[in-house]
DNA sequence: TAGATTGTTAATCGATTAACAATC
DNA sequence: TAGATTGTTAATCGATTAACAATC
């Protein structure tokens, strides 16, 4: 039995996944924790821990081989699974997610868009066309697609995931500013846009409190 | 002197402002930690734990006033004072954020945006003209800017930062694949799409992982 | 071999949860 | 007043850091 691994720990995975793809893309062939936790500002302790809850990947007194790791956090994170994704909502925000994402780098493979906008049913972005979303329960029945992105208006949000999770969708990537209920065995990540800006608020007001001694 | 708030509070107060806006839109106008914490999904002694952070905003025997709260978590976010703000690299992520955001309500006021693109230099989105970014110094001379959305290809994210740090400018929302350089005084909120993505990933096999005693 | 650096255990630190007296 | 629920202190739990023996 596996001990479950934290979601502190996973959270960090992609951050070591995208150093360890600069540094093979510089060529350089191995580093130390201690290397490693200079450029990310973390410390070496942290990365040999968050690595060991995977196995061991180093080798004592040499430290770690970059093309080695980086093929086992691609490995560890089922990047090459290609899981099959839909999008649903193909507005802006949407159509620009699937402009700028090689969703065939992240783990997925982008099947389907769907959209109820006729005027926008019919149109093709990046190769795949945009579908009427009346006809999803066909197409999810056919292609049985892994994962959703949900990049809907918030008021629809909430039927769209009820749609989806009868068809059988377990994953939900949320671009929504709604929240997807939490559901038993539904796997979720959420992109808050506004969260962040609120955030990115929070400190640049608490900085300037900070230093116009304020409190 | 103030005891700082560690950043696992600040990170949840977005969703709480949600939450509250939420209610109130509602028209509920009183809620007790019980009550909220069964709707978030998290316990009534963390909400208490938070809220007191920055002050005691609820009532013995009666719980908490909704529109009180919401307008004391507006205050410690900050969303009040529109920081001026502006955005660089109006690609089609550019474009969709200025579509689908209303700065105002999030703490800022959008009051320029950036490219290098002729095509687009001149055009408007939202009512703001795309303007050259090479005439940015001037640009934030006279506007006194305090915040600045990248979301430029990865390839010149470095230059524009450290452009940008120059002219005065210490925060940051980076949308960008590129992580924006650690410095002492910039406060930077990260948005990561791959990052996001891969997370989804690793979740989705770690649950068939477990789905199939593969371990 | 000697030096370097891992994997891993132990110590510390911080965040979450539980409990309850204060009080509306 | 009695019931409800806060604010806050204490207990628990988990995550991070430090230390070091193992070993390449």
């Amino acid at each position: 039995m596996e001990k479950k691994v934290s979601s502190s720990v996973i959270n960090r995975l992609p951050r070591y996944y995208r150093y360890l793809t600069d540094l093979e893309a510089n060529g350089i062939d191995r580093i130390s924790s201690k290397e490693l936790s200079e450029k990310m500002g973390i410390t070496a302790s942290q990365i040999r821990q968050d690595l060991n809850c995977f196995g061991g990947f180093g080798q004592q007194g040499y430290g770690y081989n970059v093309k080695h790791l980086y093929n086992e956090i691609a490995g560890i994170l089922g990047l090459k699974s290609q899981y099959k994704a839909i999008l649903v909502g193909a507005g802006n925000m949407g159509q620009a997610l699937i402009q700028n994402t090689t969703f065939e780098k992240r783990g997925f493979s982008l099947i389907g868009v769907f959209d109820i906008d006729t005027a926008k049913i019919g149109k093709k972005i990046k190769g795949i066309t945009i579908s009427d979303y009346n006809n999803i329960k066909n197409f999810v029945e056919e292609n049985h697609p892994t994962m959703a992105i949900i990049s809907t208006p918030r008021t629809v949000v909430n039927q769209v995931v009820s749609d989806l999770t009868d068809l059988g969708i377990k994953a939900f990537l949320n671009f929504s500013y709604a929240e997807i209920p939490h559901s038993e065995d539904a796997v979720v990540e959420n992109i808050h846009l506004s969260d962040s800006l609120m955030r990115l608020c929070y400190k640049i007001s608490a900085k300037s409190d900070k230093t116009n001694n304020k409190n």
